[in-house]
DNA sequence: TGACGATACATCGTCTACCGATATAGAATC
DNA sequence: GATTCTATATCGGTAGACGATGTATCGTCA
């Protein structure tokens, strides 16, 4: 993913479907997400994150994100005798994720309805 | 605003409305969903954007996002003779927000649907 | 069977967005 | 004239995001 530039670049937008903004939405969101829906590890968390998002996070950005979102209660690893590492959402998580989708939904909806109006009223 | 923890901390969640992820939403968001409203200087954006997302801006976190959008031509300045300096939103702006919003209420619809379901059928 | 690509996890260095503190100063209110 | 609010700017520290790199296993198919 190349880093953003409005001015040169060339690819205008090309297919980032958050390009543009440095910090966009957290891979903590998206790790969370795909989590909601079951028990995944690391590996398939990338999958199925640019599946439902359009996102690849680098292998950087999701093992620490991982570790971090450990550490604060959020997720859990699940013991396992084979290589891969699952984690799966825990109550606080669940918790957590509800609230910043909620309210990152309806911050979305402020900027979407202000945008319309704009259209409107110009 | 406090740092998050969620092991030990004292103040769970408190009054914090996207509390537990380190850089939530982007204040460029914020800021182009506020500037999507009208025109506004720097002070009144940090007023709007704690008005509709209850986020309080830093002052070193609102000027840099500012500079930073300038220079990507995603917001203009309005020249003015007294010492307030007003922002508009530009066309790519207006573009790049609804982009963003749109790729944002989807990702948050997704995550809230498996939350959804999760409660469904466990 | 061994070559190859996909799977899977981990770590390191760099970059920069974000933050809080700090500085400055004009306007308003008292 | 003191205090508070408005208003912008800058600086240092920090932590999250990223790409690169390393390592190892697994499946498959030639």
């Amino acid at each position: 993913m190349p880093r953003f530039s409005a001015d040169e670049s060339g690819d205008p937008g090309e297919r980032e479907p958050l390009a543009g903004f440095g910090r966009y939405a957290g891979p903590a969101t998206l790790i969370l997400s795909s989590l909601a829906d079951g028990t995944k590890h690391g590996y398939a968390l990338t999958k199925d994150i640019d599946a439902f998002a359009g996102v690849r996070l680098a292998p950087g950005t999701l093992y620490e994100a991982l570790a971090r979102l450990e550490r604060q209660g959020l997720i859990a690893a699940v013991e396992t005798d084979d290589r891969r590492r699952p984690y799966k959402l825990t109550g606080p998580g669940a918790v957590a994720l509800r609230t910043h989708l909620d309210a990152q939904r309806q911050i979305a909806d402020v900027g979407l309805r202000r945008l319309a109006e704009r259209l409107g009223h110009v």
